[in-house]
DNA sequence: ACTTGGGTAAACACGA
DNA sequence: TTCGTGTTTACCCAAG
């Protein structure tokens, strides 16, 4: 069982997941998105609105697509503009409270947050500092921002914990290794999902745009976070150590893509297909979330938010020693830190990373191995991505000089 | 009318 | 045994 769980409030107050959550209350104070926001981000309703409906043989969507591909993938023009307000942990503007429901239309405190519980979840793991929170972190932090939730009836905490199983947005982690079944595992959210929650959250009453997008500079964001991957790695582990192979990644990514609800339409739905218009030739193979679609998302959010290699992010959680040193004492700390633990780590990331260190360190040759492989696996996967999208990107190009031969050609019959 | 998402309740299993 | 956690099922309601 980590820290966190039975810490007293006191102690839990101090934890930078409680103290730093005053960024949140600046969603709230934020009318709309400053238009350079607006124009720099990628028009997903572009496709959506006009062209989504629009019979396949029409090729504007698929040139809609591609600038859509573009602005995702090939420069950072794509991305929202970063707003101070997804700076969670600025501590330079003034909190409004010990509640953030203080929404612009002054909703009583003790009234129902105008959020599902998806959002509520969301909202409260993308404002700890890992990124990954207990189920009882989760409570926490809903009871602290809404507190409605103080006096309503306790079947509340049950919808949580229901929709953290069901919602195949969050993803369970377990905290450290033996303890796969335990008490207490961490539930991080799949940011293949993030736009779709995001998107959610921005169809909410009172808008909270840019909310939890996080800074191109953290490596866990628009892409599978190190904790996620490290999950599958931690999977795989156990599958090593069966003997049964390891699940490629992309068949751990689907996992829960296998599961029946939530997100899967709706607003979710309409986001994704939009974006998954950028990714795939035929969108109706999507639905299922294609593998080379999901490569490509994964690969056109990783390029949109950091300009890290793909390869220099897989390996940002995975021991630097599998690919700096042996000793495997360059950049992590190598104590047997078994356990997320906030109060050690309060920057949050370099937990899981040490944790995932430790745990990888302690079992030797064989997960060297495995990690080598897991990393092979990854590699293949970004080079099968960044291989349709070069393939799009081709295929723009032609669209692109096909029209201006067009328009060439249209002006000139038009002189004459 | 139907589908879908969301909320709620309940039952059950498991581990601490 | 109790409690917390996680999963699953079922039902209801609202919205499209």
């Amino acid at each position: 069982m980590g820290p966190i769980i039975g810490m007293t409030p006191e102690k839990r107050a101090e934890t930078p997941g409680a103290e730093k959550v005053a960024g949140l209350s600046q969603i709230y104070k934020m009318g709309s998105l400053p238009e350079a926001v607006d124009a720099a981000r990628p028009k997903a309703t572009l496709v959506n609105s006009e062209s989504a409906d629009d019979e396949l043989t029409n090729l504007n969507w698929l040139h809609e697509s591609t600038n859509l591909l573009t602005n995702f993938s090939f420069g950072s023009e794509g991305l929202p503009i970063v707003s101070p307000l997804y700076d969670i942990e600025g501590d330079d503007v003034p909190s409004l409270g010990p509640s953030c429901y203080q929404n612009p239309e002054k909703k009583s405190a003790t009234s129902k947050p105008p959020y599902s519980f998806s959002l509520l979840i969301y909202m409260a793991i993308e404002h700890s500092p890992n990124k990954c929170l207990p189920v009882k972190e989760i409570y926490s932090w809903i009871l602290n921002r809404f507190p409605y939730f103080a006096t309503a009836p306790t079947g509340w905490k049950n919808s949580v914990r229901h929709n953290l199983s069901l919602n195949k947005c969050f993803q369970k982690v377990e905290r450290s290794h033996g303890k796969v079944n335990g008490k207490g595992s961490l539930w991080c959210v799949d940011p293949e999902y993030k736009p779709n929650l995001m998107q959610a959250l921005k169809k909410q009453p009172f808008p909270s745009r840019s909310t939890f997008y996080t800074p191109p500079a953290s490596p866990q964001s628009g892409s599978l976070s190190p904790h996620y991957l490290s999950s599958v790695l931690k999977q795989n582990q156990v599958r090593t150590l069966k003997g049964e192979k390891p699940l490629p990644l992309k068949t751990a990514v689907q996992k829960k893509r296998s599961y029946s609800n939530a997100f899967n339409h709706s607003s979710a739905m309409r986001l994704h297909e939009s974006d998954s218009l950028a990714t795939s030739i035929d969108p109706k193979e999507d639905h299922n979330y294609s593998a080379s679609s999901m490569t490509a998302q994964r690969c056109a959010s990783r390029s949109s938010v950091s300009s890290l290699s793909s390869v220099d992010e897989v390996y940002e959680f995975i021991p630097k020693s599998s690919h700096v040193g042996s000793d495997g004492s360059e950049g992590f700390h190598s104590e047997e830190d078994t356990d997320v633990d906030y109060e050690d780590d309060p920057l949050g990331d370099s937990g899981y990373a040490s944790q995932t260190c430790a745990d990888t360190s302690e079992k030797g040759q064989p997960d060297k191995k495995m990690r080598k492989q897991s990393c092979q696996e990854i590699d293949e996967e970004l080079k099968e991505a960044a291989g349709s999208l070069l393939h799009l990107a081709g295929i723009r190009t032609c669209l692109g000089s096909l029209i201006s031969t067009a328009k060439t050609q249209n002006q000139k019959q038009r002189k004459k």
